[in-house]
DNA sequence: GATACAGGCTTGT
DNA sequence: ACAAGCCTGTATC
């Protein structure tokens, strides 16, 4: 079994997290499970990325824009890219963003699902239009978008 | 209200 | 081609 290896690991109020990165672009920011190894940033960019990080977890500071390269489909993409203009603190509905783009609210639910950058491409800021909505194909990881949307300062779930 | 069903869109077998 | 997924709107108790 192939083992992924990230550029850095490190915990936060909701987890562990990977980074990787590539050149001066971020290619993966995951949610990890609590047995991970933390490992330090080496690089300026990454120990730039984890201390935003850190400050956004700890403060109400949001969080900076990083160039971001995710790896996905067009369609993944251009979801992904409408995702990170949802402004902090506020939500939107699978269905708004679906009409917006033209296509379906399922479809929004599966780019979130396989969002490879999380935080950064808020997939948390994305509701269902009467609950919460489900978080990375678990019901179990909810409460990991509640405490983000709560830290934002929505409290309506 | 609370279920049930069907519709619409993308992705992985 | 088929089934399933972080959904939604309408119909039917």
């Amino acid at each position: 079994m192939k083992q992924i290896t990230y550029d850095a690991v490190i915990a936060s109020p909701i987890g562990k997290l990977g980074l990787r990165t590539q050149d001066e672009y971020i290619t993966e920011l995951a949610w990890l499970p609590a047995n991970r190894k933390l490992i330090a940033p080496t690089s300026s960019f990454t120990q730039l990325i984890c201390n935003s990080l850190t400050l956004y977890f700890e403060s109400t500071t949001r969080l900076p824009c990083f160039p971001l390269q995710p790896q996905g489909t067009p369609f993944q993409r251009k979801v992904w890219l409408a995702m990170q203009k949802i402004p902090a603190g506020q939500v939107q509905s699978y269905g708004q963003l679906a009409a917006r783009l033209k296509t379906g609210s399922r479809a929004i639910g599966m780019a979130c699902r396989t969002n490879p950058i999380i935080l950064l491409i808020p997939c948390h800021r994305v509701v269902s239009v009467k609950g919460i909505g489900g978080y990375m194909g678990k019901a179990s990881r909810t409460n990991i978008k509640q405490w983000l949307l709560q830290h934002e300062g929505v409290h309506d779930y």
